[in-house]
This record gives structure tokens, C-alpha cells and sequence, in this order.
DNA sequence: TAGCTACGGGTCAGCTT
DNA sequence: AGCTGACCCGTAG
């Protein structure tokens, strides 16, 4: 993969980069290389037989002895664990050259270096032994009220975005100096694509109901095309079977599991949940059993890193912990449920072998006693069906593959995926330090000002026909370009400047962002010639996430022009381009961001063919006015996304004036017609499952032209008959401890507080004596609350149609018959 | 230890009548 | 009893 963005950087005379960034040896050569276009070997070059491809797993640094020592782990195309050592690498950070400052404790040296603030006032680097000693003085200048720049870059994250690494370095043959234990001291590193199949072991743990003994461990190991499952249980020895090993304590569960990692050496720890769980509890009885969890490579133990609310970060040395859940969260897979047993239905079509609770909760518990007193090899299965299904999840769904693309993209190792300023960092940094600037600390940055968002239009309720909808395709990322939306444009405004509608201004020649952007699109492109739906998806991420930083008081390049002069063209755009339709006759129905929604006259013959036809003629219009107004080339590019036969638009509860965010269809430029729900009650999972198959049926009628009312009058008779009494469970998250709703206490509050231990997810019913946790006794339904808070408002809003109300044309008649 | 804003709607809590 | 604003959640983009 070609890095993004690289492209040829002026470097001033006599100016290097490892005098600034003396880590390692010979980064002379290599960052210097760096700024030329990939040459011809790159790709072509013969290798010495020892020269080394290394995908890099994780990057960690200590101080120790006095230095800052980085250590990186990785797998090498050859299939090997390869450790590399910087023992004495340099920290740096920027002040002002006429700053004067106090003594600092390990401070090695202060240089001129040709580089300048972005006011352009010229600074100098400050060179320290260790992060320690760097940390602080940092610290003393921001009291002092001195500005230093940089002084949060972490030296791993400096050493590898100096250098282009993306996740994958090549090591010389002449480079290797490698020790008997695997290990490289100061190799010469320079990126390189490398691709590898990571190793993996997804495990699992049983435990008793109060998770204080542990009964079992069960693993999945998988590399290539090697796989090994084993469980170990507590038990008689004499039972073992080949998968499954009897042990006769949990000290010895625990070493067997710690011995299998130090042999299986896998790269990737995979499970459900075990950062918050498995991890915690094998941390309590490793603490139990007064040994250290070594699961790390090398024999290190792990490290629990509490966040707040009672979370933990685990960190497992060399190794990167892949927490299902929240990894396929974080990498945009969104599931409704993210139970293990919910996403292998969805995924795999197949579940656990015990389900994680039904209507009286206490059975898995339960039946894992059980198991573990009277059929361990039942056990044994269930323990490792929940490894396998891990495995086979991430596997279907590609979500290793796409972190691993994630990586070669942004640059942040596997374990910071989802890190967008990080990343921003990586892609930035390296680039404005060749153009001659340093950037803030983050410590300095203030949040000036609120930045608007996008622009969501007034829709008029009702019910509408022949509804086609544009999209600009990639619309921030493409303002961002047509524009020269950049950091460093924006403080260069005045070569050559580009002014955007609402008068900010950008240089129009000197620039990252944009170009970077132009590449990412590029390879989007090429991806999804080559059907690489991860690739495409990263990088589809990995644009979106520029906006989001820019505005972003966590992020070293904020200002809120950057955030503004995006959006502030957006709705720009939004707003000329429905004055130009409805000059040509159509009516605009509704637009968000970055779509409008356009109603084409009856008397118009073939309506879904002015979908396209609408899209490339708004687009000339735009390249054309948009060089006149602007001189820029314009690369917005509207889409002709969806055609809705029929379309809906609600009114706000109780109101005349439509909601946004809110619509239904009938989408029909698809294979066989569907119904499209956005933004309303059937979508959303707060509403229980019978209002949410209410609405979808309700639209389904609607737009079939079926009758209504009659419907509901029947729906309503089976509600109070118990027909849907496993359908009204509503479930709603706590984001916070339970203990911190001191202001008000919601429903799903309340149940919680009923539960002898509430999860982040409550389901609950609504009864007689109020919200009660699913997992109690629910029996007395309060089948008017359902009706008056689940069913009506659903129903009003579409009866509102035809002038009827829900109370009137449905209830008051049905009442006389009760 | 940190990507962003815009929005609707249910419910609670506290107030006025 | 009825109104209002704050809180809370989940969603669109």
C-alpha cells in the first residue's frame, strides 16, 4: 500500500531530520528518503537472506538505567515474534528560541533547529534523557507560563511518524543485530507494506455465580491453518481427554493457561468481554494464588490500567487484547445486541450451547453449578464453544483484517485503532514539521468557540409521492479539498489565498490535508475496483474522522475555522442547490448535511430516471459556479442515492411543524420494494419490540394503501389478550454508575435498583407497581401503559393523515365494548 | 484518558394554579 | 391538575 499523502517535502538548506529526531541508528538515510517518491526498489529490490518484513503489534517505552528505553513486538512474514529495542532514545519538545528557562533536571541538550512556531517565531529543541525528567519540565514551562510545543508526544508515536511507519517496518540484513532471545537492538527501520497473518487464542473462563472460584478455561488457538482448542477444568485428573486436561486446583488451572500463552505465543487475545471480566477475575486469583498473570510475552505480566467508572484497561505486554464487543464497536459494526449470544445469531446463525438468560435470569448460572458438579465435559463444550464462537465472529465478519488496514492507514498501532487524533497526529505532524512549523501541545489548546454543525432544512409533514434523494458523496472530505480546509493553509491564507463562502480563508498552494484526502480517495477508489470492502471502509473512517478532530479541543491543529468554514459551506450549498430546483419547478421536501430530498411532479413520465439526470446536472452547475465565484476546481459530486415511491414526513409530537431527523418509505430503486425507516420509533431500542412491529407494519399498510383502523382496533384486542406479552420488554442502557442519577430517576433507573446486580443494559416491564426488572416476577401488565405510551403516539402520528386521532377512531369505540 | 453537532421525545421534579 | 425545564437516551449525519 502506498503511504498517503507522501509526497516530495522542501527541506531547508542544510536541515536534517535526525539531528531533530536522533532516535535509533542511520534515520538519516531513511527520512531523508522519505521525501522523495517511493523509488523503484521499494517495491522490487532483492532482500538479503536475514532482512526482515515485520507487521508491528504493539510499541511501549520505559524509562530505566537513566534512558528512555522503546520496545516493539511484531510478527515477521517469516513467521517469527520479533522484538525491537531502542535502549536509549531521545525525548524531545520545542520552546521558543529567546524563552529563557530554568535548570531542568536531564536535559541534554538545547539546539536551534529550523523550525518556528505558528505565529513563525523560530524555536529550538529540547533534548532529555528520560520521559520522566521531559514530562516535567514540560509541566514547569506550562506553570511558568512558557509555550512549549509537543511536549505530549509520546516518544514511541514520535519515532514512528517521523519515519512514514504504518505498521509495517523492513529491517535491513546489515541492520540485524539480534540477540539469542529474538530480540534487535537499534535496528534500522524503514516502512514498508507488510501484510501478516496474526496468530490468535480466544479464551473464555467459568466461574461460581459470585465469580470468586474459578471452575474452568477454555481456549482457541488459531494460526494459519494450526488450530488448537483445549479446555482445562477442575477435576480428577484420571478424566482428562486430549481437548479436555482435569486439574486438581485453580492454581493449577491458572498455570496451565499461563504455559499454553508462553507456548502458543499467540499475537491477538481475543474473548467476549474480557477486559471487564475474564481478565479481572484470572487477576484476582493470580493474586489469590500469589503469582503474577503472566501472560505477556516474556513472561510480563499483565497490566490493569483503571479508567473511570470502575472500568479497566487491560494491557497485555507484546500482545493486543481485541475485546469483542467493544472492537466491533469501535470499528463500526453495529449490532442492536452485542450479547456473544445475539451477534453469533446474527453473524454465524448459530448460538452458545447455554443461553445467557431467559425470562427468569438465574438459569445460566445455574446450569454452570450444575455442569460443574455433575458433567464436566458438558462444561468443557459449552466453555469452548463461546472460544470458537469469538473466533468465528471476528473472522466472518473481517473485523482483524480491517484493524490491520486500519493500521497500515492512520498509523496507530492496533491497540489505538480508534484513536482519531492520535492518528490525526501520525498523518500531520511529520508533514508540518517539514514545511517548517511545530505544532501546540495539547495541554495549551482552548476551546474558543462553539462551532456549528450541520445544516438540517424545515420539512413539511405529510404524505408525498415519487420522492428521489441526492447525497453528496464524501461531502466533508471533498469541501476539505475543494477548499484547502487545512491547518496549514489556514495560516498561510495569505499565499495565494482561497476564500470560502462565508469569508474564511485558506492558502490555496500550500497544504496537507487536501492531498492527503486526493490520495485516501485514489486508493477508495482502487479498493473498490479490487471488492476490498475493509480497505474501502477504513478509509472511508479515516476521512470522516478529519472533520470530527479539526473541532476537537483534544486535538493540537484545533481552531474552530476549520470546523466552520466546512459546515458553514455545506448548508451553503444545501440552500443554493434547493433555490436551483425549485426554480426548475421541483418541490425540496427535506434535507440533512449532506442530502436533499426532492419530489418530482406527477406529470413528469419516467420519475426515477431524473434521479441521475438531476445529480450530473447539479454537478456541472456547481463546477462552473464554483470556478467562477471561487477560481477553485470543485470535486462535490451529488449522488442519486434512493428513489421512495411513497414518502412519509411526521409532524412533532403534538405540533404542526415537521421533525427532522425523522422519515419513512417505500424505497423502490432496490431489487423488490421495502419499507425504510429512519429516525422514528421502529428504529430505535428504546421502544419495546411490539411498538417497534407496530410501526413497521403500520407504514407497510400505509403505503400499501391497506386499512388502518381496523387494524389497530384488532392490535389493540391482542394486546390485552397477552398475545404480545414477550414483546414488551423495553431496554435501555445506564451510561453511568448507578449511583451518580441523583437528579431524577428514570424508569430504567428504577428497575435497576431493583436488580440484585444490574448490567449496563436493563430490560424491563412496565407492571401495576411500576418499571420491574425483566428478571422479576412481571406477571401484572400494565396494558394501559402501552397502549397510551407504546401504541398511540405511533399510531396519531400517522392517523394525522386523514384528521383522525388514535383516542377517537380507534379507543372510544372499543372502550363502549370493554 | 478525549473525533464532531443537531435533534426528538419520554419522564421526572418542581412549580403555579 | 397542568405546565415547564432539566435530564436522559438514542439516533442522523
Amino acid at each position: 500500500m502506498v503511504l498517503p499523502g507522501c509526497r516530495p517535502y522542501a527541506f531547508a538548506e542544510g536541515f536534517t531530520f535526525d539531528i531533530i529526531f536522533p532516535y535509533g541508528i542511520g534515520s538519516y538515510q531513511q527520512i531523508t528518503f522519505f521525501n522523495q517518491i517511493m523509488p523503484p526498489w521499494f517495491s522490487s529490490r532483492t532482500r538479503g537472506e536475514a532482512a526482515l518484513d515485520v507487521f508491528l503489534l504493539t510499541g511501549d517505552f520505559r524509562d530505566e538505567n537513566g534512558r528512555c528505553a522503546m520496545e516493539f513486538y511484531g510478527r515477521s512474514t517469516t513467521d517469527r515474534t520479533i522484538r525491537l529495542r531502542f535502549p536509549q532514545a531521545q525525548v524531545v519538545f520545542f520552546v521558543e528560541r529567546n524563552a529563557s528557562l530554568p535548570a531542568f533536571e536531564g536535559l541534554l541538550e538545547r539546539r536551534e533547529v529550523n523550525l518556528s512556531n505558528e505565529q513563525l517565531q523560530p524555536v529550538d529543541a529540547l533534548y532529555f534523557d528520560t520521559w520522566q525528567h521531559s514530562r516535567r519540565a514540560s509541566q514547569r514551562c506550562l506553570e511558568n507560563h512558557i509555550s512549549i510545543y509537543e511536549g505530549d508526544v509520546r516518544p514511541t508515536d514520535r519515532f514512528l511518524m517521523e519515519r512514514f511507519i504504518y505498521g509495517g517496518v523492513h529491517i535491513d540484513s546489515d541492520g540485524i543485530d539480534e540477540d539469542k532471545a529474538g530480540t534487535i537492538v537499534n535496528p534500522r527501520l524503514v516502512a514498508a507494506d507488510v501484510s501478516t497473518e496474526l496468530s490468535s487464542l480466544s479464551f473464555d473462563i467459568e466461574t461460581d455465580r459470585h465469580h470468586s472460584e474459578v471452575y474452568s478455561i477454555a481456549w482457541d488457538f488459531r494460526a494459519g491453518s494450526r488450530r488448537i482448542q483445549q479446555v482445562v477444568v477442575r477435576g480428577e485428573p484420571a478424566q482428562s481427554t486430549p481437548t479436555v486436561s482435569m486439574v486438581d486446583s485453580e492454581t493449577a488451572l491458572l498455570s496451565a493457561f499461563i504455559d499454553a500463552l508462553k507456548t502458543l505465543d499467540p499475537d491477538l487475545l481475543l474473548g467476549w468481554h474480557v477486559e471487564g471480566f475474564d481478565l479481572r477475575v484470572l487477576q484476582n486469583l493470580a493474586d489469590r494464588c500469589r503469582m503474577p498473570l503472566a501472560l505477556g510475552r516474556g513472561g510480563r505480566p499483565v497490566k490493569m490500567v483503571p479508567l473511570r467508572n470502575d472500568q479497566y484497561r487491560v494491557v497485555v505486554p507484546g500482545r493486543v487484547v481485541i475485546d469483542g464487543p467493544t472492537a466491533l464497536r469501535q470499528n463500526f459494526f453495529t449490532y442492536e445486541n452485542y450479547s456473544l449470544d445475539a451477534v453469533a445469531q446474527l453473524v454465524l446463525d448459530r448460538g452458545k450451547l447455554i443461553e445467557d438468560q431467559n425470562d427468569s435470569g438465574e438459569s445460566k448460572v445455574n446450569e454452570i453449578d450444575r455442569l460443574f458438579a455433575d458433567d464436566k465435559p458438558a462444561l468443557a463444550r459449552y466453555n469452548l464453544e463461546d472460544c470458537v464462537l469469538v473466533t468465528d465472529i471476528l473472522d466472518k465478519v473481517g473485523l482483524i483484517t480491517m484493524m490491520q488496514r486500519r493500521v497500515q492507514l492512520s498509523g496507530m498501532l492496533l491497540d489505538h485503532v480508534g484513536r482519531s487524533t492520535a492518528a490525526f497526529d501520525h498523518l500531520m505532524l511529520p508533514r508540518y514539521h517539514r514545511e517548517g512549523f511545530v505544532a501546540p501541545d495539547v495541554r495549551s489548546i482552548e476551546v474558543r468557540e462553539h462551532a456549528a454543525g450541520g445544516y438540517v432544512m424545515d420539512p413539511e409533514p405529510g404524505l408525498y409521492h415519487r420522492t428521489i434523494v441526492l447525497d453528496f458523496k464524501s461531502l466533508y472530505p471533498s469541501l476539505i479539498r475543494t477548499f484547502k480546509i487545512d491547518p496549514l493553509s489556514r495560516l498561510l491564507a495569505d499565499e495565494k489565498g482561497i476564500s470560502v463562502p462565508n469569508g474564511i480563508r485558506f492558502s490555496r498552494t500550500r497544504s496537507i490535508l487536501p492531498e492527503m484526502i486526493e490520495t485516501l480517495m485514489q486508493r477508495r477508489a482502487e479498493a473498490k475496483d479490487a471488492k476490498d470492502q475493509a480497505l474501502s471502509q477504513a478509509i472511508k473512517i479515516l476521512m470522516n474522522s478529519f472533520y470530527g478532530v479539526m473541532g476537537s479541543g483534544g486535538c493540537r491543529f484545533y481552531h474552530p475555522d476549520l470546523p466552520t468554514a466546512i459546515t458553514s459551506t455545506g448548508k451553503w450549498l444545501l440552500i443554493e442547490s434547493r433555490s436551483w430546483l425549485e426554480a426548475r419547478g421541483y418541490r425540496v421536501l427535506y434535507g440533512d448535511t449532506d442530502s436533499i430530498f426532492v419530489e418530482i411532479p406527477e406529470s413528469h413520465s419516467d420519475w426515477q430516471a431524473e434521479g441521475p439526470v438531476l445529480a450530473d446536472t447539479l454537478n456541472g452547475y456547481w463546477k462552473d459556479r464554483l470556478h467562477d465565484e471561487f477560481d477553485v476546481d470543485s470535486i462535490l459530486e451529488f449522488e442519486f442515492e434512493k428513489a421512495y415511491a411513497m414518502f412519509f414526513l411526521p409532524a412533532v409530537r403534538g405540533g404542526q411543524l415537521g421533525a427532522k431527523k425523522r422519515y419513512a418509505g417505500l424505497r423502490v430503486n432496490v431489487d423488490t420494494p421495502v419499507v425504510e425507516i429512519v429516525g422514528l420509533e421502529a428504529v430505535r431500542s428504546d421502544w419495546t419490540p411490539m411498538a417497534r412491529a407496530f410501526q413497521r407494519e403500520l407504514f407497510q399498510r400505509l403505503f400499501d394503501d391497506r386499512p388502518l383502523i381496523s387494524w389497530m382496533k384488532a392490535w389493540v384486542k391482542a394486546l390485552h389478550r397477552g398475545d404480545y406479552d414477550d414483546r414488551l420488554t423495553y431496554t435501555k442502557r445506564l451510561r453511568k454508575p448507578l449511583a451518580e442519577y441523583t437528579r431524577s430517576t428514570p424508569p430504567h433507573v428504577k428497575a435497576a435498583r431493583l436488580m440484585a446486580s444490574p448490567g449496563r443494559r436493563i430490560s424491563y416491564v412496565m407492571t401495576h407497581r411500576g418499571p420491574m426488572p425483566l428478571e422479576r416476577n412481571h406477571v401484572d401488565i400494565d396494558y394501559t401503559h402501552y397502549i397510551d405510551r407504546q401504541i398511540r403516539p405511533i399510531a396519531d402520528q400517522v392517523l394525522a393523515l386523514d384528521g383522525q386521532t388514535f383516542n377517537e377512531d380507534v379507543l372510544s369505540k372499543q372502550l363502549k365494548l370493554f
